[in-house]
DNA sequence: TATTGTTATACTCTATAACTATA
DNA sequence: TATAGTTATAGAGTATAACAATA
């Protein structure tokens, strides 16, 4: 357990605990999609937009795209994306989800759902409904305060390389 | 960014972006110290506690023991904990905090206190307490829900190994 | 020359197992 | 025999760089 109590308040620490239950529990529900979550969210991208190439899921989502190479390998494998050549851009490919690709995304979204109102089972509805809304206020600043004013970072390195 | 705003209402995404935003905020708070984050909670509680075992940290902190010996060879280094003789089991050693690492660790809790407040601006006051105490409540109960039924788990196994 | 996608190599983390010194 | 801590080895995941095809 990654349990201690420290500060209990801490903002830090519960959403942690509780971040974590969460992806505790939606990796259980990805455990058998190749590449786990980022599995399903190409997978999800795939279904939803219009084919989009390698280069534009990477920067979408976050992924390499020497990793979404594999990924995209595993995931073709198992019969639940292809790769389609693009008409415009011979360089390009195209990543459309097949049909056992959007039936499993059904499944998929079904549990995650499941496994959602799991962890918020602790709360009864009307809390639920505001927790989500005042973390939904929060996401949405969150995405636009990157700069953290980190003005007075610096300490002194402690940092030591291992000596091997 | 990991952006996209795929179910905007979703819990899992408004909860993995606050997180991530938290994560992100704090990585640059313990940029310096040894271990990052895990070295932040080794000091907490050594700072804390009655000089805990080696083991005993391990396991309140989710860290293998043999992952924390090394760790605690970084934090030595730095000075920022000593291991000391167990006087009744000379196998154990005790992680106390130095002077340093007590010094570092209020200036730590201070820069995250700062941290946290910023992740939290987005919200009134009145708000942010709500969004707190809601938070704690699951974080309580999360604790003690591991058993997430996964009785209607596997699907079929999709996963098909590297071929190098 | 710049870009899309692939491949090969290296590096970081973590997990496993083996070893010592105690108990 | 079991436990505390250390060390060595191997694996997963990720990052870096070089490459081929095309723009």
């Amino acid at each position: 357990m990654v349990a201690m109590a420290a500060l209990d308040g801490d903002l830090g620490w519960t959403l942690g605990v509780v971040f974590r239950a969460y992806v505790k529990a939606s990796t259980a529900v990805m455990a058998d999609v190749p590449g786990g979550h980022r599995g399903y969210q190409v997978l999800t991208a795939a279904a939803r937009e219009e084919a989009p190439s390698q280069s534009a899921l990477g920067a979408q989502l976050g992924i390499d795209r020497t990793v979404l190479t594999y990924l995209l390998d595993d995931m073709e494998r198992a019969d639940l994306v292809a790769r389609k050549p693009d008409p415009a851009d011979r360089r390009a490919r195209r990543i459309v989800a097949t049909e056992a690709g959007h039936a499993l995304l059904c499944t998929l979204e079904e549990r995650l759902a499941r496994a959602e109102a799991h962890i918020l089972a602790g709360l009864p509805a009307k809390d639920r409904r505001t927790l989500k809304s005042l973390l939904s206020r929060l996401a949405a600043h969150a995405n636009a305060l990157d700069p953290v004013d980190s003005t007075c970072a610096v300490v002194e390195d402690l940092t030591t390389p291992h000596p091997t």
